[in-house]
DNA sequence: TGAAAAAAATACTGGCCAGTATATCCTTTT
DNA sequence: AAAAGGATATACTGGCCAGTATTTTTTTCA
C-alpha cells in the first residue's frame, strides 16, 4: 500500500490543489481504517498510537501531521460510524415507497446492512463516544439526535396511517435501534450466518416489533 | 463507611471465622462495587487503581490485599453481571409456569429488571470482558453460553409447543437478548421513563418478536 | 542538477500508573 | 502493658505512552 502511496504522490501535480487534497483524504482514511480495527480491538484507551502507525507501516509523528491528537482519530472515527447511518437513513427517506410499512422495512434493511458493513466504526462510536472532548462529544451526539428523531418520526406516522398497530408506543423506535446496534456484539463476518441472513430476519423482526406483518417480497 | 467497618471489625472473635470472612466478603464486595461504577463512567482501561482506592476513602495497596491485581476486579464485576442474570434466569425456568408463553415473559421480565438493576456490572462485562485473562475469559464465557443456550432453548420448546409463531427462526433467541442487552446504553435512572415502564414493554416487545401475544394481566 | 521545501523518521521527555517494599498503626493476647 | 500479628498507609520503581524537537530523506522546480 505504501508502494501505491508513493506512485500517487509522483503524479500529483504542484498546479493540481484538488488532486493533492484527495491524496490527503486517502491517507487520513488509510488512518481512521486501520485505527478503528484496532480500537475495536482492544479498546481505544489500550491501543496505542505506536501500534496503530506499526499497523500501516509508518511511525508515530507521521500521524499528527494528519491528526492533532489521539482523540481526533476517535473522533473522525465516530463521525463516520453515526454519519454513514445517518446518510443512508435520509437517502432511504427522501426516496419513493407505497407505504410506511415498506418504508420501515427498507431503512431498517438499509442502516442495518451499514452497521455490519462498518462494524468497526459502529462499535468504537458506541463504546468510546465517552471519550471525545466536549465539543466533538456535542458535535456526534447531535447527529445521533437526528438519527433518532427521524426514526421515531417514522414510526409514528406509520402508526397514525394504520400500517402499524396502534398500541405500538414510541418505544418500539428503541427497541429497533437496538436490535440494529447490538448486531455487531454477536455477529462476525464469516461466521455461520451469512450477512444477508441476519439483515432478512433484522427486517423481519423490526416489522414485528412495530406490528406490521412482514412484507411479500 | 469506615467507622462502620472499623466497628463491625472490632466484633469479630478470633475465635468466629465465619463472621471474618462475611466481613472480608462484604469489602470485597464494596471494592467492585465502586470499581464498577468508575469503570462504567470512564472505561477498564482509564480507570486507575488510585481512582478506586480515593472512591473507596481507602489506598491502593488496600485493593491488594483483597485482588491479585486490577484485571481481578473487571473479572470479578463481570462474574456478577453475567451470573446474576443466569441465576435469575434459571431460578424462574425451575419455576411454575402456565405456558411457554407466560414463562418467557416472566423470565424476560426477570432478566430485564436484573440488568437494570446491575447497569454497570452488566455494561463493564460487556463491554471490557476482552481485558480478562484467558482463564477468566474462557470462564465467564461459559456462564454466557449456557445463558444464551436456556433462552434459546425455550424459544424452541415455545414454537414445538405451538404457543409462538412456528416461523419464528432461532435468530429470535438472540434479537430477544439485544432488546435486553441493549437497555443500559439508553436506560438511565431518573430519566423519564420510570424502570417499570422499560420492563413493561420490554416484555411486550419480546413476545412479539416470539410471536406471541401479550398475555392479559 | 542543486537549493529549497515538504514529508517522514529517529530520538527524546515528562507524566502517569500498575504493582511492590517498607513503615506505621491498631487490635489481640497474655 | 507490651509483644505479636494483622491491617492499612507511605514511599518508591520501572515501564509505557502521548506528544515533540530534531534530523534525515524525498520531492519540487528553477
Amino acid at each position: 500500500m505504501s508502494a501505491v502511496a508513493r506512485k500517487t504522490r509522483r503524479a500529483v501535480g504542484a498546479d493540481n490543489v484538488s488532486l493533492k487534497s484527495e491524496f490527503v483524504a486517502f491517507k487520513t482514511n488509510r488512518i481512521i481504517e486501520v485505527a478503528s480495527r484496532l480500537f475495536y480491538q482492544s479498546g481505544y484507551s489500550s491501543c496505542t498510537l505506536d501500534n496503530v502507525a506499526e499497523q500501516l507501516g509508518v511511525t508515530k509523528p507521521f500521524l499528527y501531521s494528519y491528526f492533532k491528537n489521539k482523540e481526533a482519530i476517535l473522533a473522525a472515527i465516530c463521525e463516520v460510524g453515526i454519519s454513514e447511518a445517518l446518510a443512508v437513513l435520509e437517502a432511504t427517506l427522501a426516496g419513493d415507497h407505497k407505504n410506511h410499512r415498506d418504508l420501515l422495512a427498507e431503512v431498517v434493511r438499509q442502516v442495518g446492512r451499514i452497521v455490519i458493513d462498518r462494524q468497526e466504526y459502529v462499535v468504537v462510536y458506541q463504546r468510546e463516544m465517552k471519550h471525545l472532548s466536549a465539543d466533538d462529544h456535542e458535535r456526534i451526539l447531535r447527529l445521533r439526535h437526528s438519527f433518532d428523531h427521524q426514526i421515531a418520526e417514522l414510526i409514528r406516522e406509520g402508526i397514525e396511517a394504520g400500517e402499524f398497530r396502534e398500541d405500538t408506543d414510541s418505544f418500539v423506535a428503541v427497541w429497533i435501534g437496538g436490535l440494529i446496534s447490538w448486531i455487531p456484539t454477536w455477529y462476525s463476518p464469516g461466521g455461520q450466518r451469512s450477512a444477508d441472513d441476519v439483515i432478512d430476519q433484522l427486517v423481519t423482526a423490526a416489522l414485528r416489533l412495530a406490528g406490521a406483518e412482514k412484507p411479500t417480497n
